[in-house]
DNA sequence: ACCACAACCTGGCCGC
DNA sequence: TGCGGCCAGGTTGTGG
């Protein structure tokens, strides 16, 4: 369920109470979470290892240590993390939990279970093949045109496909083709230079007032601080069947492309 | 190269 | 109250 925002917020929100932290045990009560490596090993070569900073990478969150290993979390569909003290209830859907030696834990709760851990001494194992990210400096038009060049593509799809670009999800996808006024059965081949510019600057627009929002809280999602974000109230077309578009008044519509529900405005996408 | 679909899971909601 | 069907913010593998 997070997408580059949700996940950029978790980033944010861990910082202050997991850099410096070291980390004792690890428990795990769905050994599938752990990607690549039992949980006894990822107990062994995590412990007494401290976490050096935090950062994003798509929909991926990075936890450098400080031996040179790198912890990885996906959040998946329902994924959330949050620290807290050791003490504090636990509930069914609590899978993973390491110990940290401030009498508190980083807990990863996962009602679906689809989330997944990885602990690697190359990042690029596990992130190599990603996209661009779509918020950097050099993610510019030209390079997006680029990665364009050639292929054909239904948009929405492409929009969700990791190694195109990292970060867009489900949510964010429909915003930015709305925001850009194109139709999300348009192919990749069909679109102008103008609707090119306008499409890299939707992106950016959708995941910048994401992070702005504090991200989109629609079911499951929390901040780490267990908070809501706000970009549920803003969003012009997700999950919006049926009502009026905001700029032309059209119902909105929705589809289904690549299996997923595909929300926009039949007026103003064309 | 691209698309459709199933699989991985749990749980909420809706209609009968 | 129960049961089947559909839905859910993601990713991966298979087969066409």
């Amino acid at each position: 369920m997070p997408e580059l925002p949700e996940v950029e917020m978790v980033a944010r929100g861990l910082r202050g109470s997991l850099i410096g932290q070291m980390i004792t045990e690890v428990r795990c009560y769905w050994p599938r979470h752990m990607d690549g490596l039992s949980v006894t090993e990822m107990q062994r070569r995590v412990h007494g290892r401290s976490i050096q900073a935090i950062g994003r990478r798509g929909k991926y969150l990075l936890f450098p240590l400080d031996d040179g290993q790198t912890l990885i979390i996906h959040l998946r569909m329902s994924g959330r993390l949050s620290v807290v003290a050791a003490n504090s209830p636990t509930d069914k859907h609590t899978h993973t939990i390491f110990s940290l030696n401030n009498g508190r834990e980083l807990r990863f709760w996962d009602q679906r279970k689809f989330g997944r851990v990885w602990l690697v001494d190359d990042v690029e194992t596990v992130v190599g093949k990603l996209g661009p990210e779509p918020l950097d400096e050099d993610f510019s038009v030209a390079m997006l045109q680029e990665r364009l060049n050639g292929r054909k593509r239904t948009l929405k799809p492409l929009l969700l496909d990791q190694t195109f670009v990292a970060g867009l999800g489900n949510i964010y996808a429909d915003e930015a083709l709305f925001y850009a006024g194109i139709h999300p059965t348009r192919t990749s081949d069909t679109l102008s230079e103008a609707e090119i510019v306008r499409l890299h600057g939707a992106m950016k627009k959708a995941l910048q007032l994401g992070i702005a929002r504090g991200g989109a809280s629609l079911e499951l999602y929390l901040r780490p601080d267990g908070t809501k974000g706000g970009m549920q109230l803003v969003l012009a077309v997700f999950r919006r069947t049926g009502e009026s578009c905001y700029d032309c008044g059209t119902p909105i519509e929705r589809i289904v492309l690549g299996g997923r529900s595909t929300h926009f405005c039949p007026h103003c996408q064309i």
